[in-house]
DNA sequence: TCTGGGGTCCTAGGACCC
DNA sequence: TCTGGGGTCCTAGGACCC
């Protein structure tokens, strides 16, 4: 489809181009089935057998190999139902520690073809190649080597679409899928979205697209052309106007780089599913406190520290509420997390009492902590010898005992088992 | 089809201040 | 004293992505 003449040249002005690389100047690069691959690259035998990475008891499905796949399992089912479907469906456990090391070696990968990448997860990114033509060759033959790479160092398969878009470089991807290269050049840019649905769209999910159909606009094709009025009717006026740009192919092709370290994380948070649904406030404190304790640690190792706590709370129908709690300074200290949280979940139990229908039993809680701040960048406001500073302290010797001793070996003492006379039992199953 | 866990961004109303 | 408008913060919820 692209010619691809080599030679640099300057971005395309209006005197028209030459050079139609400059036309594709995106490239979206994707693992195929990336957390099964890398869980199974080591695993010969269960090569061409239906194998899935989590599930279990109230889990779903992380990955699944294309095995898997031929029977219907997809990432994001539950266990139960991949089972059903495929009942010799094989469960091995994901290895965050492998997952993160892949992604690095990923990243210096398509470093080498230009510093101009956006990682947008741990398994994809996007790569303006404007600037690596001369060197390199076509956007698409660079696509070929960054595939060719990839299998090569990392064992794994990958896809790629290029495109002069973000959003229809990300879609070529996953149209190419296994194992692919897809290249929509400019002038085809229209025709190849108004062919497809509109929940192929990035950023149209069910919610959106149930909306548009309910509006009688199934293709993207009819997005296109829809009066605008009776899409903002549809969807409101900001997602109106933004589908439409998505529609005809006009959003952006410049790359945000990933935020750096002098930028840090806007949220961190822990939630966690019980294997059976919790009614006595003990057992969901000890579940907050936990969570309080793990999230912490992770503001600690990456040195920030938030000021708004929020609470989220699943009851047994799935009911899904939210209550936040802005702090008076940003804080990293378990026990200062562990407090907002609790009262926030004390707050959220009067407003259900005396409600009628009320909920009762809890199948999930979550405690996030938002508006995060390099904690160098705090100054604590309190006096010395306040009781907080022993918290801190307590934290970071526990911090420290952890990374010596490994994660477990140090935690509150209501944490402990047999702490209440309840043994301490975790439910839910492990972590993928 | 009985639905995880980690995030980001957007919207919208109300409070509060200038 | 009344009124208007703009900006910012806080809170809750929703949508989406991997």
């Amino acid at each position: 489809m692209t010619g691809s003449p080599r030679g640099g040249r300057p971005p395309p002005g209006p005197g028209g181009y030459l050079d139609r690389s400059w036309d594709c100047p995106i490239l979206h690069v994707d693992m195929d089935a990336f957390f099964a691959s890398v869980a199974l690259r080591d695993r010969p035998d269960l090569r061409d057998v239906p194998a899935a990475v989590g599930g279990g008891h109230r889990g779903v499905v992380l990955s699944a190999n294309y095995a898997a796949r031929a029977y219907g399992v997809r990432g994001g089912m539950s266990g139960a139902r991949a089972q059903r479907l495929c009942p010799q469906l094989v469960s091995v456990p994901g290895d965050h520690a492998a997952f993160s090391t892949v992604s690095s070696a990923l990243r210096d990968i398509f470093r080498r073809v230009t510093p101009l990448v956006e990682m947008a997860s741990l398994d994809e990114a996007f790569l303006d190649v404007r600037g690596a033509t001369r060197r390199l060759g076509s956007p698409r033959a660079i696509a070929e080597l960054v595939r060719a790479t990839v299998h090569d160092e990392q064992g794994i398969t990958c896809s790629a679409g290029v495109a002069p878009t973000v959003s229809v470089a990300k879609i070529a991807s996953r149209r190419a899928k296994p194992d692919g290269v897809l290249v929509v050049p400019p002038e085809e840019v229209v025709g190849f979205l108004h062919a497809l649905d509109v929940e192929e769209l990035y950023g149209v999910g069910t919610a959106t697209a149930t909306r548009l159909r309910r509006a009688g606009l199934r293709t993207v094709r009819q997005l296109a052309h829809a009066p605008l009025e009776e899409l903002r009717a549809a969807v409101g006026p900001g997602a109106a106007h933004q589908l439409q740009v998505l529609a005809w192919g006009r959003d952006r092709s410049e790359l945000h780089e990933r935020r750096g370290p002098q930028e840090p994380d806007r949220s961190m948070g822990a939630q966690r599913t019980f294997a059976r649904d919790l009614t006595e406030r003990e057992d969901v404190l000890r579940e907050l406190l936990a969570l309080a304790a793990k999230v912490t640690r992770r503001l600690r190792a990456g040195g920030v520290a938030g000021r708004t706590v929020v609470l989220t709370v699943r009851y047994a129908d799935f009911t899904t509420l939210t209550r936040s709690r802005a702090l008076a300074e940003p804080t990293d200290v378990t026990q200062e997390v562990y407090a907002a949280a609790t009262a926030l979940l004390d707050a959220l139990r009067r407003e259900e009492r005396g409600r009628p229908g009320r909920r009762g039993a809890l199948r999930l809680v979550g405690v996030r902590v938002e508006g995060l701040l390099p904690s160098a960048r705090v100054h604590r406001q309190r006096v010395l010898g306040e009781r907080e500073h022993g918290w801190s302290d307590a934290d970071r010797a526990m911090d420290r005992a952890t990374s010596r001793f490994g994660a477990g070996v140090v935690r509150p003492a209501a944490l402990l088992p047999g702490a209440d006379g309840r043994a301490g039992r975790r439910s839910g199953d492990a972590p993928a």
